[in-house]
DNA sequence: GGAGGAAAAACTGTCAACAGTTTTTTGTAA
DNA sequence: TTACAAAAAACTGTTGACAGTTTTTCCTCC
């Protein structure tokens, strides 16, 4: 017993400021408790959270490469503002790389990856009858990123990571779809992991292609209804 | 003339000190006089540009995001070290962008955007007979570039631009090509912006597809030859 | 009342300093 | 030597302060 690890002992190894920051400041805006167009300034955060502006502007950077956030030198940053043609350039940059990822997720997915999309399919379908439709949106985000992940290319990886955020933005504001809808998505789902592990990637990236157009025309039409609104 | 523009005279708003460092810094990278596996400490890099920490630590961040450093926490950052799985991930996920761009690039590019090409073009040809390959690589990139923009898809570009420099390190530090072979690349260049004048967009995809396994091919077996050291 | 401009307030970019960690150097024993 | 541990040096994360810019407020004039 010689080693005595005086302050990091759980598994998190006290990430920087912030990165707890940015988790938080996250959730914020997917949750619209900070709004489209609002206005971020360094100050107002760091005594929002009680840390001084250099994290702050360290988790408004990495927001903005999520796409959430915009800024220029000098001006204060702001929440996006998204509109349709937002929709089609995440839906068809998202397509590109989620058919390479069907691709090679059919190959080299392992059984952790195939239990782990289970266990969100499980909990999809109890937030359907729980009726929590932001939680729901969370996990139709998470089972993507399991198939990211298990695509064993962290490029790929990385690229969805920033558009992952704003696909989940939409999935929240946007999906006014009926129950009836998204059990259908969760079907989607299902079938798509049936496919994953049967390592058949034909099929699989074919299911996803028609599973991301269901998704857009889904987001889509809704968007039609109740355009976002500009600050 | 009631605009007096105390400071801010040419085009150049006055970029952050950061922009500044990031530029000159990624060329120290991409011209090897900073190695793979060099560690780059913050400190150091500060006295030598002659700027505070702050805005070396936003260059560091956006070369992390460049793919040309990486750091963990409180470790210092290093100049990244490739080998040929990442040549392969590169190539792969630099082939779903580009097919995406090539097809919308045939629909949205404009005269200009032509232009530009014809001109990049022009340059490559000089520098193939005036024999400078750093530059030459410089080009190639850049007339994909003009590719990508055309494309008209923001968020697409931005994608490519996370990869880009991963690109040019590769081509110039791997190229060992022949002049033939570079040769045989420009002419490839050539046919992709004729077919994109004339708005095929099939032919653009195909001819894109081609073009980059050639590259991909010409990239790999240099690589066998001489594979990137770790420090 | 509304437009325009000056004054005040708020905010960003940058810097230097401090605390606590990681890395290197030095010293000691096998 | 070689291995290991302690001490020293170097480095990162974070903070608070200052200069200069942008944004807001307030005032004046039409």
């Amino acid at each position: 017993m010689s080693i005595t690890p005086s302050v990091q002992v759980g598994v998190v190894p006290f990430e920087p400021l912030g990165t707890h920051v940015l988790k938080q400041f996250r959730n914020l805006i997917l949750s619209g408790e900070v709004a489209p167009g609002d206005t971020l300034p360094e100050t107002e955060l760091a005594s929002l959270f009680k840390v001084s502006r250099g994290p702050i502007r360290d988790a408004i950077s990495a927001l903005e490469r999520e796409g959430l956030v915009v800024s220029e030198p000098r001006r204060r940053a702001r929440v996006v503002v998204l509109d349709e043609k937002d929709i089609e350039e995440i839906y068809s940059l998202r397509r590109s790389l989620e058919l390479l990822a069907a691709e090679r997720a059919a190959r080299h997915a392992t059984e952790e990856d195939f239990a782990e999309m289970r266990d969100i399919l499980t909990r999809m379908e109890t937030e359907l009858n729980e009726g929590d439709p932001i939680q729901l949106s969370h996990l139709d985000t998470a089972f993507h990123d399991v198939i990211y992940r298990a695509s064993r290319h962290g490029r790929l990886y990385k690229a969805w990571t920033e558009i992952r955020s704003q696909v989940t933005f939409f999935l929240i504001t946007r999906n006014k779809a009926a129950v009836s809808s998204k059990s259908n998505a969760i079907e989607e789902h299902h079938s798509l992991l049936e496919a994953l592990m049967s390592r058949d990637p034909e099929r699989v990236v074919k299911l996803t292609d028609n599973h991301l157009l269901s998704a857009y025309e889904r987001l889509s039409s809704a968007m039609k209804d109740s355009p976002t609104t500009s600050s």
